[in-house]
This record gives structure tokens, C-alpha cells and sequence, in this order.
DNA sequence: CGGAAATATTGACACTGTCAATATGGGTAA
DNA sequence: TTACCCATATTGACAGTGTCAATATTTCCG
């Protein structure tokens, strides 16, 4: 049998999370509802309960996808760029230029009541895009002499800085017209130790 | 006429604003309802629409009244405290011990779709606080020469650090045993320019 | 005193998530 | 094939939600 069309309707599942995630960009976190995806796959109103329990679970497996987009979108051109600095470079804008296409997403990805936090799926997704964000701090020099950063405070300052940018971006609070300008390249050098980059 | 017990009930509105205060740290956001705040009070189900139009509304002036708690809590020894060292680190730790007293509120404060965002009250307050963190941003030394930092990439590069580190720690981001012992002010010194505190 | 305005209530409506009971169909073993 | 089991989907119901129009009540002020 076709994976595509397995038992009545097909890979239900997926289908459910396309949705949703078209419902969530279009009209926003508001304007997401079970009941509205399932009409717009043409299934019944309690279809979802089978593949994702409840509302926060279906959030949860989208958000979940969302993290591994994230990590796809800082890891995009690891391979075919040698240069080290670039390729940190270009994780840093991955990331944020992933904030910007689906900032809706984004928010509900650092939601605290709204998501099963504990999913096993959801905690992996996040632990990767964490690893790639500490490389990021590795190269920035960010572990003062120690280049396996026990204390952890280089990742700790790298993830609060460009999360804490890209949250700020995408709800519109950098307003003044000298700050649209700024990119996460370059308030980067700034803090560098060495102010340089 | 008592100011407290003006026409029906009294100030139903700030009545209406610690019930949805009081609801949301307790429950979180998903327990917070008009209907709920309106029965903690004793008054009818649809009397919060006369004060805050709707939701939104009434969602807008509590985070309002949030981020004026919030400036308080960044100036709270700015008048006993001579040094100006230790008068940035007050505010930057009033900033973080704010958002780990209220961290449901602290969430709604940055929600993108949940708030009328041109509230005129509440851009104030939003401001009020910026302005607070840029002075803290150029004690640090942020501005790369120039005082008054034209480009804007000190008080971005502030707001997007102690934004972000905030939010990650409510949430629980940090779990790893080298983590949680960071305090805003441990992961700071790393990014300084001279590496110093 | 009496009308006007502010404030609060009532009843209704569409919409939501969730659940129990039921129906449908595919997979598999006899 | 046939019979059965189980995953999947539907139906109907329920409590809860925000919002609105219509109405009632209280306060303010000329």
C-alpha cells in the first residue's frame, strides 16, 4: 500500500501539521484551532484526538518540526563553506532569518504553557539547535581560555543574545530608525572581547 | 464619594486587573478568562467589556502595569546607591528577578498577537524601560566611543542580552548543573569588550 | 427633581477543546 | 475466502469561552 494513503485518509498526521501551520502564519496563534484544521483537510472535528491527543500535542509535534528547520536553516551551507568564521557568520543569520519568515512559529516555539515541555521528540530537536549555537559561542573566543567551556557561560550568552534579537526583531520592538538597520552581525562584534570580528 | 467605592462596585477596574493578575501566575495564561476574573470580583460575566472593550484589552493594561513594575524594580536602590557600577548591575538583576517573580506575566509581556501592540500606555512604559537598559548598555562601555552611541547597537545588543537570557531562564532552557548557577551578571563580563568587570 | 450618562446585568450566539459511543476499514491468522 | 482484531475516523454531546444587543440600575449634574 502507498505510505501516502494508508488506512481512510491518508498520512493524516502531516497533513494535520501543514495546516496548522499554514492557519498559524496566515491568521496567527489566535486564529489556530483543531476544529479549523480539520476542516481544512476535510476530516471530522475530533480527527486530530487520534494522532496528537490534545491541542498541545499537535502544537508540540509542529513546534517540534519547527526546531529541526531551525537547525537546517544555521546549518545550511556547513558543507560547502570551509571558512570558519563564515559559516558561524551564516549560522547566526540562518537563525534569525528563520525567526523572521515564520515569526508566529517562532514565538509559539518559546512558549511556556502551551506545549508539552517535557516531549522527549521536542527536548532532542532543541538540544541540537543548542550544540549548534555553542559552536557558534566556540568561535567567538566566548570560553575565556578554555575551549570546552565548563562553565557554560559562553552558550549561555550566545543563545540569550540571539534569541532574546530575534524575539525583539520579529515583534517589531526595534523601532528607531538607526536600530532596523542592525543585523545580528552587527552588534556581534560589539560584545566581542576583543572588539573585533 | 469614596474613590474606592465610586458607582456599583467600586474600581472595578483595578479590581479586574489583580483578579487576572492573580489568575494568571496561578494558572498561567491558559486559565486566565474573562469569565473567570469577572466571578473572582462577583460581578457579571460581561461586565469587564465597559473597561477594557475586550481581551486584548484588559491583557494590555496588565502587561502595562508589568513593565512599570518592571522599571520599578530596575531603579529600586538607584537613589541609595551612589555607585555607578553597582547601580547597572542592580537594574540588570531587578530586570531578571522580575521576569523569575512573574514569569507567566513576563511571557505575555513579549506575546505578538495577544496585546493591542499600539497602545499608547503601554508603548510609554515599553519605552520608560528601554531607556533604563540603553543607560545600563552605556556603562558598559558598549558604545565604542561614542556617548551618546548614534548607531543604536549598544542598546540592542543590552536589551536583546538580558531579553533573552531572561525569557530562557523562565522557561527552564538552562538546565545543565553548570548552567543554572549563572546569574545575568556571570555571563556579562564574558561579553565585555575589555573582558573585565 | 429629572434627564443624561456611566455602569452593570441578562440572555443569546458562534466557536472552542474534549470526551464517550459508535462506525469504518485494513491487516492478519485460521 | 472468512472471521476477527485493532487502528483509524465519525457523530453527538457537553462545558467553557469571548462578544454582542438589549435592558436595568446607579450616579452625576443642571
Amino acid at each position: 500500500m502507498d505510505a501516502a494513503r494508508k488506512y481512510h485518509h491518508g498520512n493524516l498526521k502531516e497533513a494535520f501539521l501543514k495546516a496548522a501551520r499554514d492557519l498559524l502564519e496566515r491568521d496567527g496563534l489566535g486564529g489556530l484551532s483543531l476544529r479549523k484544521c480539520a476542516e481544512k483537510v476535510g476530516v471530522s472535528h475530533a480527527a486530530p484526538k487520534n494522532h496528537f491527543g490534545n491541542i498541545a500535542g499537535l502544537l508540540t509535534a509542529m513546534v517540534t518540526t519547527g526546531y529541526a528547520e531551525l537547525a537546517v536553516m544555521m546549518t545550511a551551507d556547513a558543507n560547502t563553506n570551509a571558512d570558519r568564521k563564515r559559516r558561524r557568520d551564516q549560522a547566526l543569520l540562518g537563525y534569525v532569518a528563520f525567526a523572521q519568515a515564520n515569526p508566529a512559529l517562532y514565538d509559539l516555539m518559546f512558549s511556556r504553557d502551551r506545549l508539552v515541555q517535557d516531549d522527549p521528540d521536542l527536548l532532542q530537536q532543541v538540544r541540537a539547535c543548542f550544540v549548534i549555537l555553542a559552536d557558534c559561542s566556540a568561535e567567538l573566543g566566548w570560553y575565556h581560555g578554555s575551549l570546552d567551556d565548563k562553565t557554560g557561560k559562553g552558550q549561555v550568552a550566545m543563545w540569550s543574545l540571539v534569541h532574546g534579537y530575534a524575539q525583539l526583531v520579529t515583534a517589531g520592538r526595534f523601532k528607531k530608525d538607526n536600530m532596523k538597520g542592525l543585523s545580528i552581525l552587527d552588534i556581534l562584534p560589539i560584545i566581542e572581547q576583543d572588539g573585533q570580528n
